[in-house]
DNA sequence: AAAGCGGGGCA
DNA sequence: TGCCCAGCTTT
């Protein structure tokens, strides 16, 4: 009964005063569906709205997307970052393109079966584009639900998944499963928020446990804690006349599909001393092939789980070199065109570089 | 079960 | 500075 309060107060709380509006609200059109919940994974919709908006306009439907360059899809995912999504992305295309004869899958277990589709996301497609009864489960759930009926169990043990997905599939509207699910989530994003939640305004205050007993900053409780490593990087921007030395990152490491100049790794950013002694470069230098044009001051990318600091060391080489430690020379034309980190594109822009 | 994977916003 | 964001895959 306290379920059917929950359910009841939060579709009338949408009915009449949910305003949030995005891009992809009312959709039915799975494949764009899916575009905006591969993007929005882990990502704020402010983030991906742009994103959204490109790359339905570039790629309309299955067929454009399944047909086009990874590079250039890529490209479009530049600065987004979890690359993997859009590598996933890519895979999956070509999954229902060819598996399923570029019609999306309308089932649970086949948009399931898709590359980078888990059980969030399969929920999302399968109630807004087809109608099907199953509950999303995403960080604004948990939260909510968490809140709402007193549970501390932690969201990303097995036992705390098990039992917020049976609550959350218990409490979804079977009559609407789109628009439940888009309430839950609208409700957690603008009502029920991380911090400072608007429990004076809350259409499940009077039932709700955390705000009873005082509770809501503790929950929803989590029992992992990312540690951050920090990784010095020293990038070689190596550049022949108007060309520059890039390569393509394959290495299991962040940034996996990306390009990006040379760099050296170490527990420190080198010193020019060091640098030129490098065993890697240090031939050219001694032979006065290369000569060092500029360093930039250190830029620091803080990531989830790793603080990056990089230092830029923009080199002029007087001979055309075919590889260096695999990489090799491009124009500015083709560095505009390729996806790099974030970190390498702000240099890169502020030397007007590309 | 735990770790790895970006970038940005907010208090 | 730490936490969170329409999570998923790999180990």
């Amino acid at each position: 009964m306290k379920e059917k309060f929950f359910r009841n107060r939060l579709m009338d709380w949408n009915r009449v005063s949910n305003k949030r509006e995005m891009p992809w609200k009312n959709e039915t059109n799975p494949y764009r569906i899916w575009i905006s919940e591969i993007i929005l994974q882990q990502t704020r919709v402010e983030q991906g709205w742009d994103y959204y908006r490109r790359f339905i306009h570039e790629f309309p439907d299955i067929q454009s997307l399944a047909t086009a360059s990874e590079e250039r899809i890529l490209k479009l995912w530049e600065g987004l970052g979890y690359y993997s999504r859009c590598r996933n992305l890519i895979i999956a295309s070509r999954q229902i393109f060819n598996e399923f004869n570029g019609k999306f899958p309308a089932s649970y277990e086949e948009i399931l079966s898709l590359k980078g589709v888990g059980e969030y996301t399969a929920a999302a497609i399968s109630s807004f584009a087809f109608r099907l009864p199953f509950a999303v489960v995403d960080g604004n759930v948990l939260r909510v639900i968490s809140r709402f009926f007193g549970i501390a169990t932690p969201t990303d043990s097995a036992r705390g998944k098990k039992q917020f997905k049976e609550l959350a599939q218990q409490l979804l509207d079977k009559k609407a499963p789109g628009a439940y699910n888009q309430a839950i989530m609208d409700f957690g994003a603008t009502i029920c928020k991380p911090v400072n939640p608007s429990c004076n305004i809350c259409p499940l205050q009077t039932k709700c446990t955390a705000y009873h007993e005082g509770k809501t900053d503790l929950l929803p409780q989590k029992s992992r804690k990312v540690k951050i490593t920090n990784r010095y990087l020293t990038y070689l921007v190596i550049q022949h006349k108007q060309k520059f030395y890039i390569r393509k990152r394959t290495q299991k490491d962040i940034w996996r599909g990306l390009y990006e100049p040379l760099f050296l790794e170490s527990d420190h950013l080198l010193t020019e001393k060091e640098l030129v002694s490098h065993p890697l470069v240090a031939p050219y230098f001694s032979k006065k092939v290369f000569t060092i044009h500029s360093v930039s001051g250190p830029y620091l990318q803080k990531l989830t789980h790793q603080n990056i600091h990089a230092q830029f060391i923009r080199i002029y080489s007087n001979e055309l070199i075919r590889e260096i430690a695999t990489a090799f020379p491009v124009s500015r034309s083709k560095m505009k065109s390729l996806s790099f980190p974030k970190i390498v594109r702000d240099y890169l822009n502020q030397q007007n570089m590309s």
